[in-house]
RNA sequence: GGGGGAAUGUCCCGAGCGGCAAAGGGGGCGGACUGUAAAUCCGCUGGCUAUGCCUUCGUAGGUUCGAGUCCUACUUCCCCCA
């Protein structure tokens, strides 16, 4: 980024002040724009699985940035370009999904992102896009004549995401290989039908933006502009929104928001303040005042951090939930009726569960073998009593006020629930 | 078209004289220490109705008391020659 560059629009001051910003084509040039009250920007998502995780945050945020200073959103499902498959910073082919697959997935993706842009007609209302609608059009002929011509292929090869797979000598297939063709295309197709002139993404996106961003010249569209945003890691250098439990899904029902605000709770202290910029709204002055904090105070700073984040996605109301439930669980040793539940039905709780079952039923651990080697490591608790023997029966007494809660380790708790059927 | 390699525990990388549930990492999980942090140390890291049984080494056959290991065919990938 230039040094020497300072930003007049409120976009690209809170962008670069929050640490959104990696690349951009042309600081200047945008910030003009920005500053015209005229930027429309869009952002392009896979669908590659019914939700997104959080390494897509960033660049919805980075839109909902955009409308809070006055620009206009257009999130972009890749309802066509997944069909093809992005090679950027992947080792193999992707393997292609089908079509069903692609729909649903677009269908259930698509409600993440009204809980952080508002949508409609007005001149800085979020547009919902997918560019199958454009994409599955298109005539192959015409479009080598009319876009194709415009590709440089000695040019391609030297992009690092293919370049990467050529040194390595991995198979790169035609389709992806004309993954980037695609997206620039969309990028002109986006200026051309909605104006917009910039279009973000994470780090590993710069080479296909700009690739757009050239197109756009060679077809005659308005300057169009490349920002992308650096790639998350923890301070650690593990890749952000994996678990052993699996990806940090943004879809409530795949991944509860009591798990999620865990997820932010559990940050390390080197991470703090810049996740506190990132993902969450609050001014920067607040957050001087939380990085003020030291030592295990820095505790205060996480739980803010995980209600603001848990708020933006799944609502205060359910922000606050989980704060409490936390809480309660963590600081007061209490049991809280709001850790997330299993049902079992009432007849097997009087017939008695057996341990590991039980843990298995709770999803806590993924088999009785699995359930046996905690024991063993002492990670297993039945209402905070360590299990001792694998044997051991649930039965009624285990099920105070209907429900037993189960424990894996000091963090993972799961209430299981007794229903009459 | 010809010749030569390679595919291993479904997270990844990677050893593996015919006796192998298969070395070693990384990652992950658990324990200790802490602050629901990091670093460090320790343990675990196929499944099950479990002193036993079942399923794993690209796919399908074969040799053998016994095959990840040997043979044959096939699939995929890589290299060299044309």
């Amino acid at each position: 980024m230039s040094d020497a560059f300072r930003p007049k629009s409120d976009f690209l001051a809170t962008l670069i002040e929050r640490g959104f910003v990696h690349q951009c084509s042309d600081f200047e040039g945008l910030d003009e724009k920005a500053r015209s009250g005229e930027l429309v920007a869009y952002v392009g998502f896979d669908c590659t699985a019914p939700s997104l995780h959080i390494g897509s945050l960033l660049p919805i945020t980075l839109l909902a940035w955009l409308q809070r200073t006055g620009g206009k959103p257009l999130p972009l499902l890749g309802g066509g370009t997944t069909r093809v498959g992005d090679p950027s910073g992947k080792d193999e082919s992707r393997k292609l999904l089908s079509i069903e697959t692609i729909e649903a997935n677009k269908a259930s993706i698509k409600t993440v992102f009204e809980k952080f842009l508002s949508f409609g007609d007005g001149k800085t209302d979020a547009v919902m896009l997918d560019n199958a609608e454009w994409l599955t059009k298109l005539n192959y002929i015409d479009f080598l004549r009319d876009v194709g011509r415009h590709f440089s292929v000695n040019r391609m090869l030297s992009m690092d995401s293919v370049k990467l797979r050529l040194e390595r000598e991995q198979e790169l297939s035609f389709i992806e290989f004309n993954y980037m063709c695609l997206q620039s295309y969309d990028f002109v197709e986006i200026a051309k039908r909605y104006g917009a002139s910039l279009q973000m993404g994470g780090s590993d996106q710069w080479g296909n933006i700009v690739m757009g961003v050239d197109l756009g010249r060679r077809l005659g569209t308005p300057q169009l502009y490349a920002l992308t945003s650096p790639l998350l890691t923890t301070s650690s250098g593990a890749k952000m929104g994996k678990t052993a439990a699996g990806a940090i899904w943004l879809d409530g029902s795949m991944l509860a928001p009591y798990e999620y605000w865990q997820y932010w709770r559990n940050s390390e202290d080197a991470d703090v303040v810049r996740f506190l910029k990132l993902f969450t709204f609050l001014p920067l002055g607040e957050i001087a005042k939380l990085a003020a904090l030291g030592g295990a105070e820095i505790n205060e700073a996480k739980k803010i951090l995980a209600t603001e984040a848990t708020a933006l996605l799944h609502g205060r109301e359910a922000a606050e939930r989980a704060a409490e439930t936390a809480r309660r669980t963590f600081e007061e040793g209490a049991l809280s009726l709001t850790l997330p539940k299993v049902a079992v039905p009432a007849s097997e709780v009087v017939a008695g569960i057996g341990v590991l079952t039980a843990f298995v039923k709770a999803g806590l651990v993924a088999s009785t073998g699995e359930a046996r080697r905690q024991i063993k490591a002492g990670g297993l608790r039945v209402n905070d009593a360590a299990v001792t023997d694998e044997k051991a029966i649930l039965g009624e007494t285990d099920f105070a006020e209907g429900v037993a809660k189960l424990s894996l380790g000091k963090k993972k708790h799961v209430l299981l629930e007794q229903v009459s059927e």
